[in-house]
DNA sequence: CTAGATGCAAACGGTTTGCAACTAT
DNA sequence: ATAGTTGCAAACCGTTTGCATCTAG
């Protein structure tokens, strides 16, 4: 199976430095569990400056602990990722969000491309609804 | 087939009023032909208060004529629609985006959630990459 | 006639940036 | 030693709101 490096080997072999603040906030974000807003993990890490908060969860993004995710209504959270292609059940009633792959999902998204003619680079797929636990 | 009624009426029978500045927005958008922004509305209707184009703006999704899109970077964009649920292809070289309904993707995505035990409410799907003409 | 719509400008909330001080490597 | 990182506060940008005025129905 694939490896997934800790956040921490992650940012060490993306050239970043792995310091103080960048800790504490990838505690924070094992912390919280769930997904959140850049607010809430600010309150959950509140040495950690504001602008540090931003542009370390830019960061994690760009090595891939951290996914982004957009909520039905629009609204941005993230979430600690095991990164790669996956796509999210994300549920209304705890907020709680899955990740999955499902491959034949995906082959049938390529074909759907392939037919139009559209050169596919990637896709985004989120499932909105109640998970097992709340419906 | 279904009937897709033109925005204005659509305005009219969900109750709101066929005002001037709503004239004005709704040339202004079939006028931008493509996916836009609010800020591009605005100049293209200048003679229309922003908080104006923003208020119709959220007025025509609710009615349907116009749906929010997300670019693969998370900037947003709105466009015609025919209303209904579909999908859409996001050409990252012209900006274009087809709209699309595909069933069997809508089978095997309500399959996926069945599985997993998730209680589906709705869902988005958006594919990035190039259309037939740029790629 | 009157509820709904408009324009303006001010307020807002989330995010980015410039910069001088710090620190991991 | 030095390039990368941080904190702060100010700037920014897209969006919303309060309110007095206007207008479609």
């Amino acid at each position: 199976m694939t490896t997934t490096p800790d956040p921490t080997t992650r940012l060490a072999e993306s050239g970043a430095r792995v310091t103080g603040p960048r800790r504490t906030i990838l505690d924070a974000v094992d912390g919280l569990g769930g997904p959140f807003t850049v607010e809430e993990l600010c309150a959950a890490a509140p040495s950690v400056g504001r602008a540090t908060v931003f542009r370390t969860v830019k960061l994690l993004q760009e090595t891939g602990a951290v996914c982004r995710l957009v909520l039905e209504d629009g609204s941005v959270r993230y979430q600690r990722s095991e990164g790669g292609h996956h796509h999210h059940r994300v549920c209304s009633e705890c907020g709680r969000v899955q990740e999955f792959a499902d491959a034949e999902l995906d082959r049938l998204i390529h074909a759907n491309a392939e037919v139009a003619g559209f050169e596919l680079d990637g896709h985004s797929l989120e499932l909105y609804g109640r998970c097992r636990r709340c419906a």
